[in-house]
DNA sequence: AAGATAGGGTACGATATCGTACCTTTCAAG
DNA sequence: CTTGAAAGGTACGATATCGTACCCTATCTT
């Protein structure tokens, strides 16, 4: 006997997904408190027990958003394997990241944890630790790698993940969050190129 | 003759403050759209009537305040004239930056500006030019001094200054905010220590 | 084909919030 | 002492929001 209570998984999975990406519309424009659960209403259609069918509040609407949208830049945020020069994949590294922190989502999700994070502590602490700490662990592995080879100076490799990390986003970051300033691509191959000259002293 | 209408300013000008304090006090905790003037009136005390007499509305309030304790902050910001050798004056600076940053009022303020940036654009535009960028600026004056005195290689000095600002922030700031971790004094000059090695290269 | 179950559409109750109105109290000036 | 403006205290109206209740349609199982 098949589970009676779920044959239709589909539909509902994507009524699920509807009605998430309704919402990550809204609240990633207007904020959790300005975000009504009227208007996603409006904007995904359908009924209102539909809607909290599935999430029974806003809270838990706003928790499962989050981790969908965070597991999907994080996704984005994972280095690739690096087979290049130490040069060479720092600098991949350095534009990988930036392009993802600096991104629309990217962007968008920070504010909101940023937003709540009093409120919804566990959420943007998971974000933080799955996030740029996650980043600066994954480059430190490669950095110890390259001493382990001689390739670089015997510093902490977290220490030195961190300040390249750091030095990385520069401005770039907090310009575009408190600013609204948007950056080409180029301005942020030039920051990155900048970045690894510092940190290779070239 | 004296003005009439406004004898006694004093007292004016006391309630103003008071409300302002209330309001910090509240806002910082719990952001804009948590706040209600219900709440500030009763943690100030005194009529409805002459909170909104001072303020018209919710978000001419949350201006003034935003603007008295980012002027307040931001003159915590501004470095002070240096007269130490290169590295004791890196040092110094990056400790002032870090501790103000990482303080609670730097903190709730940078906080409040991220989550409201798209509702006051002018607020939060000011805050980083005023703010962070300044500083930036303010070090990069200090740089090219240095470099005109031979005492660092002939790099732009405002690219240099925001290379070293954002490793000095590394992930610390990333943390309190978002995962609200709390760091001490010696980590502080722990951190900013290992980014004037890793500038100057020792 | 018939009934059960999910979903659409909308109205509703409870509550909270913004900003105002009204009346009373204080307090300084003439 | 009188008087008039500023501030305290509180009630109020309008509106918005959260979450639920109802009722009707469509789709899927047996």
């Amino acid at each position: 006997m098949a589970a009676p209570v779920t044959p239709p998984t589909d539909k509902q999975a994507a009524k699920r997904e509807e009605i998430l990406n309704a919402a990550w519309e809204i609240f990633a424009k207007e904020g959790f408190g300005r975000t009504s659960m009227d208007q996603i209403h409006a904007c995904v259609g359908g009924s209102k027990r539909t809607l909290y069918k599935h999430f029974p509040n806003k809270e838990k609407l706003f928790e499962a958003m989050i981790e969908r949208i965070s597991g999907r830049v994080i996704k984005a945020l994972k280095p690739r394997s690096a087979t290049e020069s130490l040069e060479a994949t720092l600098f991949r590294m350095g534009v990988d990241y930036l392009t993802v922190l600096l991104s629309e989502d990217g962007l968008a999700l920070y504010r909101a944890m940023t937003s709540e994070a009093r409120h919804f502590p566990e959420l943007s602490r998971d974000f933080f630790g799955n996030g740029p700490e996650a980043a600066t662990k994954s480059l430190a592995q490669f950095l110890a790698l390259q001493q382990s080879k001689g390739s670089l100076p015997d510093i902490d490799p977290e220490t030195a993940a961190e300040l390249f990390l750091g030095a990385v986003r520069g401005n770039l970051h907090l310009s575009a969050v408190l600013a609204s300033r948007s950056h080409s691509p180029e301005v942020i191959h030039n920051k990155v190129s900048d970045a690894v000259r510092a940190f290779l002293r070239d």
